[in-house]
DNA sequence: GCCGGGGCATCCCTATAGGATTTGATCATG
DNA sequence: CATGATCAAATCCTATAGGGATGCCCCGGC
């Protein structure tokens, strides 16, 4: 229908200083498809785009305002996260919502990884990540939490930031790679969905366990903590489970 | 490796020769990136592309006689794998080489999440899947074990079966996941190029053993034999390392 | 002989065009 | 009123074109 006056864009390309996000020197020319990569988790995280939806790779070009070739190769990255599916001739969907069952099986996983985890991590600790996972707790203790999405989303943030810390200070790449594979900060989103925080309290106190296991230093220790915490946010989850 | 089945859509595409003079490759009327997708894995796999080699967008293009859209749709989706490596604005290059520290790595990861797998899977075996676990071990008898990558190909795709076919038993997605976060077959094919296989008799003996456990039907005992397993294999690949 | 600059090729990245197919709506008919 | 067919819009997929940047090689000057 409307061609939407981009003709502006097209023909002025040489330096499009719109993005400012490393003021060096260095021309800031970031690829269009990270650009797009990162906008459509955005809109997946914040509900804009529901379970179940199609992605129209055109209708995504047009509203960003980019062809449709990023918009293929942000949506293929995608696709190994399980945000979104792929069918061949078909398209894009948006992952179907989480069941029971599927949420039993993350926490399963989770308590099998994690708690390695903070074993290997605490082993090699040093005091620069020590402070990077304070500062995480701390973050999440002064985060709101208010019900709608932009209100615990800094505290899901902080969340996942603590653990991600935890997988990456293991210095093992492949157990960080494991880790990613639960979909981390995604799947937690996507738990919270319309539920909200409701067990916040509980939870810094049990990341703020498995930070002080981690000060005295004792992997087994850390290792118990998280678990422990895994555990516990599995019970906590089934209890008041949405109605699905 | 054809799908030979895809009689129903695809077949019923006429109109095959839309100015095509070139060559046959008129068939294949799935998408073109997963063809290349699955002609750059075999590339890489059996030593046509070494690590460290650029892979370049439009080159691959060409060679496959494709247009350089699908190349690099099918390079996003290798770059999640962890088997070439992407740098913004200077294209894909082939993940560099396993060094021993990478090597302990994947084994200790592999010592975490296999015998888990194993135990769940076994927890809940179908007389089916033990039977395709007992196929897997035959073929892996049977296979031939020569110098040439060509001559231990199949018994390195029997070995990664075995293994796919336990985490893909534990019914759980994110074990399945987490598994294959490992990058299971790949790693297998670039630990053992150059070396080739030198093990085969203990590595058979241990599949054997996992798989007696799992006859059995208990779960400990499927986790400790896959437990041991994964420690032989490092034991013995630490022993005779290639001096990198 | 040695060194620096310009042309040339290559490459990545994005946009645009067009073929093939599916989906949805509109309209005609039993 | 219900149902089926036809047409148009949308969509996916691939190819092609062109802009910008980088590297290489040849060649002229010192």
């Amino acid at each position: 229908m409307q061609k939407a006056s981009n003709g502006t864009r097209a023909g002025s390309r040489p330096d499009d200083q719109t993005g400012d996000r490393r003021g060096s020197r260095t021309v800031n020319r970031q690829v269009l498809a990270d650009h797009v990569y990162e906008e459509l988790l955005a809109s997946l995280m914040d509900g804009r785009l529901e379970p179940g939806a199609a992605i129209s790779i055109d209708g995504t070009a047009r509203e960003l305002d980019v062809s449709p070739t990023p918009v293929r190769e942000a949506l293929a990255r995608l696709e190994h996260t399980g945000m979104v599916r792929r069918v061949a001739l078909k398209g894009y969907r948006v992952a179907p919502v989480f069941t029971r069952e599927d949420f039993a099986e993350l926490m399963e996983a989770r308590l099998v990884i994690e708690p390695v985890n903070a074993r290997l991590a605490c082993a090699r600790l040093t005091p620069e990540r020590l402070a990077e996972l304070e500062q995480a707790v701390s973050d999440l203790k002064s985060a709101p939490r208010g019900p709608s999405f932009a209100e615990y989303k800094d505290y899901l943030e902080a969340d996942e930031r603590f653990h991600q810390l935890i997988a990456q200070q293991t210095g093992n790449q492949f157990m960080a790679a494991a880790y990613a594979a639960l979909g981390g900060q995604v799947q937690r989103f996507r738990l919270f969905g319309g539920v909200g925080i409701t067990d916040a309290e509980y939870a810094i106190a049990e990341h703020q366990s498995v930070l002080d296991a981690f000060s005295t230093g004792d992997p087994e220790k850390a290792e118990a903590a998280m678990a422990d915490h895994v555990q516990k946010v599995r019970a906590r989850a089934i209890a008041d489970a949405p109605a699905d």
